[in-house]
RNA sequence: GGGAGCGUUCCCGAGUGGCCAAAGGGGGCAGACUGUAAAUCUGUUGUCGACGACUUCGGUGGUUCGAAUCCACCCGCUCCCA
């Protein structure tokens, strides 16, 4: 393969992604990309556990903090600018380490993947979501049937979001989103990715981490973070999507208690760890590394310097 | 001390004679995922040698062809009066 080379350190939430990207950066002479929807955000340090100036111990780290939190970036948007990053990386011969938790990013990016063309969000979204209101689901699902059977057959008539944007792209364009996947799947991948993944073999070890996590936020000051991006970003900006965010705004509000709030944030980032297992799973190209009960980063630079050796990364 | 009520599967919570292994929600587990993805959607969730069988609805005993549902007593909890 003559693709460039380029490191992808993944696994769920609090498992170390970001530690170990940092020390296989320093390692192989390389630079971090985050891939991570929500690290995008400029003001969320705290509730996304980004890497402080002083973690980063002088690598240098891309696409984390870059964005004001009232802007609305999307999967392409990411993909492009992360892409330009890596390419700016590979010209003055250092190794792009992509380190994030967002398993649809990373993937398009190492794909190189192109989103179905056309835009998303525009008026024809606008006309497809008045439509939902007014008449119902039927219609569209009658629609997407005639226009674009594969899709229809593959989507669960209660997957809204995705019916609609497939509905989304034939509109706009008139050529069906099934026929884009599938074409864009057969291309040849943009980048040579190795991949290291990381986790607990126990999921009691993981659920453990992340409430000692959690714990961790809320004493650097979490709440204040919320409250200053609660005030910075409109209420329906994406950055309240994460969680941390969306869960302690209630407690701030005095609409629950900020332990319940504590909880329903440890809670949501167990599900939410799970989910990423889940996408993970299907990538057998993961080498991955396990966690015997607690994290320990020397070992496993060595393991994942064994396995970068073995793989010839350089 | 007197009175009213409650105890259901991991949790909350329906169910008041057969259609109940027991609604619904939560949680768990599994899966999906191509422009909001830390989002969204789906399946599954008593046990087993599993188109059937077995155990379960605080406990024990009873009524009945048949009980989570009716009766008696017991245990535990809650509330009210005093």
């Amino acid at each position: 393969m003559g693709q460039p080379k380029i490191l992808c350190v993944v696994g769920p939430t609090a498992c170390g992604k970001t530690t170990l990207g940092i020390l296989l950066a320093k390692k192989f002479s390389g630079e971090v990309v985050g891939v991570d929807s929500m690290q995008i955000y400029r003001g969320m340090a705290i509730g996304t556990a980004a890497p402080s100036e002083a973690e980063m111990d002088g690598v240098p780290h891309h696409m984390v903090g870059v964005a004001d939190p009232g802007e609305q970036w999307s999967a392409a948007r990411f993909v492009q600018a992360a892409d330009d990053c890596i390419q700016d990386i590979l010209k003055r011969n250092k190794l792009p380490v992509l380190a994030g938790g967002t398993g649809l990013y990373l993937d398009a990016i190492v794909a190189g993947r192109a989103f179905a063309p056309g835009s998303s969000g525009g008026a024809v979204r606008r006309a497809l979501e008045r439509e939902l209101e007014e008449r119902g689901m039927e219609p569209l699902l009658e629609e997407l049937a005639r226009v674009d059977p594969e899709s229809a057959g593959r989507l669960h008539p209660a997957d809204v979001k995705r019916i609609l944007r497939a509905l989304e792209v034939y509109r706009e364009t008139g050529q069906t989103i099934s026929r884009h996947n599938r074409v864009s799947r057969e291309m040849p991948g943009k980048y040579d990715p190795l991949y290291i993944g990381l986790a607990f073999r126990d999921r009691e070890d993981m659920r453990t981490l992340i409430d000692r996590r959690v714990d961790a936020m809320m004493a650097a000051g979490l709440p204040e973070e919320v409250r200053a991006l609660a005030a910075a970003a409109p209420g329906d900006a994406t950055a309240l999507q994460a969680i941390g965010y969306k869960e302690l705004l209630p407690a701030l509000e005095g609409r629950t208690s900020l332990e319940a709030a504590v909880e329903e944030i440890k809670l949501r980032s167990r599900q939410y760890a799970k989910r990423q297992l889940t996408w993970l799973r299907r990538n057998p190209a993961i080498h991955w590394i396990y966690w015997e009960k607690e994290r320990n980063f020397a070992w496993a630079l060595q393991i994942a310097t064994e396995i970068i050796t073995a793989q010839g990364l350089q």
